[in-house]
DNA sequence: TCAAAAGTGTTTTCTATACACCCATGC
DNA sequence: GCATGGGTGTATAGAAAACACTTTTGA
């Protein structure tokens, strides 16, 4: 949705192409060098920042929808994204707030009273987690403002978007002890150290820095490479990857990591 | 909805005071004497079983409609209910195995295009647990039948409710670990043999009968009073009862049984 | 006194955690 | 050689599991 006369014709026709009453809000979490943050945009005509989200086709399945919606604004694919939470509470969405005067100049109308758009919307929350300097972030016509937010310094959300946040990230830090969390946000090779810090940047804790790499290593996911990264004056840590296979098993079947 | 006036009304303008394109779906699964059940009703014109359901009111929560769901076909009220997942693939319902014919006579429409219910539905699933011993089935107008069924040899069932059940069994099961659910499905007095065979059925493997009770003990949820139970030609066992005010706080908090 | 079920105690095994210590590297 | 971060080994505490044993009850 580029156009003016694209935003238009969603606004007076979408529900022709997209379900009404439904949406799905993405919290996506970026990870770079020991910071968590979190994607954030803001509409056009809206002064608070916001999830990214969107109504879903109707050719479409939810993930569909999120993952469609996660790529629009990241350009990334094949994240890793889980539905954590629907959220439907009767005043979750303020219509008054909305700036009237703005949306009738766009799309000619004079009263909102019957559009798809302006009725009660139940929101699906989906959340993705990526390495943030992997991203280029981009808007469409309707967002008028796109950017990464640390994840210890949000600015007051629109909605419920503060509360998604809040189940967003719990549910992911739950994950992370069920699920290999980590392909999308680490390079292709990387130590133990890396990947330490990356778990003790999603959880928000410390973790043991001897106990923490044998748990990882005991899960079998993990090959050593023959490798090494220098890193100046000091021991060489050995890289480490991915098993491709058992990682994408462990993505279906669950592991535990204590 | 009880008068064939009021079914037909809610066909033609229900969307007046339910939010259109989304439902609720409830997985009510009952316990008695060992055993685990689930509730299935069997709709007006249709051949299969499906799941509880319906739409959710304009002015109501989405556990609000879940709740009001169970009341209505248990008479129960205050069940342990927990959102699970939210449903949404394209195809999951086919409105073309809807049996027109009946449709339209009760109508007295004589096409479905249009229709506010005839369209694309995303379903929030609800699971909620009980004593089945306790509940007395009802129906209303738009269903037919209303049943126990267990949970071992469940009857094909219509839409996508088959993966539902699946969900929420899997996530009861999990929540098993994480929050007390038993107020419910035990008697105001109960033993420690009985809430263990409770966990037995519902988790549906075996506990050790030592072990389990002192960790359940453990939790401090308990009061053991000073009452006993008899039953017959064997010692008697100690009655316990759930401490009202650590099980709501454990309710809101969680909780963690290995 | 015996069978059956309740309840307790003990032993063994496993695992989580803390922390001491050795290794590699470049200056 | 020494400072620094990488990496390994071990000792200890605590929890979980297995199971043997004692208690209570009515026939």
């Amino acid at each position: 949705m580029q156009t003016e006369e694209e935003f238009k014709d969603f606004i007076l026709n979408g529900h022709l192409h997209y379900i009404p009453n439904v949406s799905i809000d993405c919290a996506i979490f970026g990870y770079h060098e020991q910071t968590l943050k979190l994607m954030l945009i803001r509409h056009r005509n809206m002064s608070s920042w916001s999830l990214p989200g969107g109504h879903i086709k109707r050719s479409e399945t939810l993930v569909e929808a999120a993952s469609r919606n996660v790529r629009m604004h990241t350009g990334l694919d094949n994240l890793f994204l889980q539905q954590f939470k629907t959220f439907g509470d009767p005043n979750r969405i303020q219509f008054n707030k909305f700036d009237k005067e703005k949306w009738f100049e766009i799309t000619g109308l004079t009263s909102w009273e019957g559009n798809w758009l302006m009725d009660h919307t139940i929101s699906v929350g989906f959340y993705a987690v990526t390495d943030f300097s992997e991203t280029v972030l981009q808007t469409d016509i309707s967002i008028a403002e796109c950017a990464w937010f640390d994840i210890g310094s949000l600015p007051p959300l629109e909605f419920d978007h503060s509360e998604m946040v809040k189940e967003a990230l719990h549910t992911m830090r739950l994950h992370l002890y069920h699920y290999p969390i980590g392909l999308n946000m680490l390079p292709e090779k990387f130590t133990l150290s890396e990947i330490h810090a990356l778990y003790e940047t999603l959880l928000g804790k410390k973790l043991d820095v001897s106990n923490f790499p044998k748990k990882l290593i005991a899960l079998g996911l993990l090959n050593k490479l023959t490798e090494k990264r220098s890193i100046g004056a000091h021991r060489s840590p050995h890289l480490y990857s991915f098993d491709r296979e058992k990682y994408t098993l462990a993505l279906k079947e669950g592991l535990v990591l204590s």
